[in-house]
DNA sequence: CATGAATGAGAATTCATTCAT
DNA sequence: CATGAATGAATTCTCATTCAT
């Protein structure tokens, strides 16, 4: 349960990064130049200290899963004292969610503008694919926290995981739908397709990051895009 | 991490099983109907005892998830005592194994005998896609232990998931490989093909669990075969 | 705050009460003598560790405050371990309430019985007051939580203690107030008289708890008597 | 337990505010006037965060007790930061000191005037207690602090406040030897007699601070005057 | 076999205090 | 002088597991 002093850990969340980007970016006129320098310097060592919390926890959960990893563990691994943990989150949750928020926004914000650099909409699919992918495979810890430990970490990230699956389908099924309104392939159940296309290349990524297979991810791409071209009646000539 | 007393929890666990199974099925004839009787009717509360146990984990672990289900919450539930439990279990992880096997075990043993009994090797994918939808609809809060909670119940069930996620693969990859060797469908890499396949009902069946969409799961079934069917090249006339 | 899983925790502490006394007293006939034993003993032991702890907590609560008793302090005091308190009370509230209940039955359970076996109306407060300055004597570390400790224990315990300043108003009140219906004494307004008469001998009994003075309590038995009575028009001939 | 580099914290206490009251009178005539003045801005500011960092205490301390509240709270409500705090005052302890002792002095102080200025003797307790109930009547958060708050704070300050109990007794001690010595009432033991008077106020006022009866304290002057007069043996014409 | 009392190693979180800037 | 980041000891409470009865 969430307590009542972070009942809407996502928002507090949101803000704690926003309000981390704006004062990295505020340059107050006001004060002189020496004084900004000074603010800029503490702001920086904020920053880092932020981020080791950051690295550390990803390295943590992603060895011990959620539930065992300890905030001591993390402070531990990020040269931290457990109580400067706890002046940057208000609790364990909380650098959980930001670590699932930060995935979730790397892969979006990738394979969105991935797609968007692709004016063939028949190849936007791929690109976006392909980037994913990638992007996979340059954070392999980052990735078993989404995909392994994310679900079952607790009742209190299931409706956030299901959003996030949510979004990643929504992605899909809209690239679908244009596809099916522009005739280049025939109407489908969007809804199941898309779904079903999250589902298949998390597996495939899942069983990398657990099992190593294939050695190197991208090795997957070209049967996966082949199939998931298939399954909506591309057929390759 | 697993104690040394039970270093291999799974082969326990099997050995348990084996030994409970060897008991039921034992008649010493040395012994009289009297007490043969007796020793039938100890088997019979024992067996009913074991099963209220596993029962009641199912629906602790569902709720609650690995983790946070405390081993008093099934004693309560199973209306036994923490005790009771342990005369039975070794240990909390072996509950929560069987329970994984015994899904496990459903799905693959339904799976497996709807294909056997299905002659047209074309239609065995559909029926067994069927089947493991109706199977899945059928168990609702064993499906949420076995797709939701499984995966980040720990690193101590992690290999043992991923060897199911693995024989399940395999089930799949047989029957794909089978369809390449008889000429039914194109070559293909089948190793990636039964992953995603997996993982795309894994993933409408874990949206079903979690946001209850669609509300009978079989529904997804005539989409999800197309799609499946389509993307290794067999295309409805 | 008081968490959820204990939010009366005076209902629940007096149940816990009630089912220790009753637990005791249960003799089911059902069951042997030899059984009836073995149960007994257990309940001898469950007993007899209880009011080990309850013993450990008022030494401790008396030595180090509310607030700065640690639940370890007690079990080490106890000779039990941490998780042994936590099986007997739900929390460390729960001790303190206790303790507190106690106190307030035992001194009014005294003042009652010793106002009861005393016919003569003008003595019933003699004898109340000099029973509760007797057991406040007898009793000095549970005095010293009562009368020092209680009240700065913390916002939930507030209600609580001024409830039980209340009934021993009350107890007072209905004493002078038969005494004006009686004619004894002439009418006056007994709500505040009946607090006052509380507080007054609360001052004398915490100063005695804090300095030592007087060195036995009872001696100010006279004078806070003859100030007392004078007090609502009684002059001693 | 008080640490070491301030062991007693009392005698701080008095120091910080004496060296206080020294700097804002000090005007040190070597300086010019222009400096004179910005002395004087700098004492000003000082002293005027140093009241709201005493009113903010007040607050916090009355709402959440002594223990539970949080440096950081008190910071917060007197819109200073925690180590502003820290220059003002050398610990927590000490600003609850500041604020007991503030009470005191206040109670004592109005008490002792009041009675310096009605020259009839058998008067002085009387505009005494008025005056008391007035300054307790005017500052009620204060008065939860002194009242309520103290005796549970801690050891720390047990026996300060005994201190203070018993400064409050003695005043009220000296004015019925006076009496007895002047042949107004006839002799009794002044020593029990000024703990129960200061005890009965005390409860009266507990009860007005925790309950909120009676609505104004005031309304409670009459019988309690009433019923500390008699038990000296005054009685009402 | 069943029970449930007992253990004790953690777990998350808080907060007075310090001190570099 | 003021700030607030950093520390880490201390606290309450949980729970898997054991074992005497």
């Amino acid at each position: 349960m969430l307590d009542s002093k972070f009942n809407d850990p996502f928002n507090k969340v949101l803000l704690i990064l926003n309000a981390l980007f704006v004062t990295i970016n505020t340059t107050d006129e006001s004060v002189g130049f020496r004084e900004r320098r000074k603010i800029l310097d503490k702001q920086a060592k904020s920053q880092l200290r932020f981020s080791r919390i950051l690295d550390a926890a990803t390295t943590v959960f992603s060895q011990k899963g959620y539930k065992d990893a300890a905030v001591d563990d993390i402070a531990l691994e990020s040269q931290t004292s457990k109580g400067g943990i706890y002046f940057y989150f208000p609790n364990k949750q909380a650098i959980f969610l930001v670590l699932l928020e930060k995935m979730a926004g790397l892969l979006r914000s990738r394979a969105e503008s991935a797609m968007a650099e692709e004016p063939n909409v028949l190849k936007k699919g791929d690109v976006a694919l392909q980037t994913m992918l990638q992007t996979f495979a340059g954070h392999r810890t980052l990735t078993r926290l989404f995909l392994v430990e994310a679900l079952g970490a607790g009742r209190e990230f299931n409706d956030r995981m299901m959003e996030i699956h949510a979004s990643f389908s929504k992605l899909i099924k809209d690239y679908l739908d244009e596809a099916v309104l522009s005739g280049t392939i025939a109407p489908l159940n969007t809804e199941i397709a898309s779904a079903a296309w999250f589902g298949a290349v998390n597996e495939v990524v899942t069983r990398w990051v657990l099992t190593g297979q294939p050695a190197q991810l991208e090795e997957a791409y070209p049967a996966l895009r082949e199939l998931l071209r298939r399954s909506i009646g591309l057929v390759e000539k």
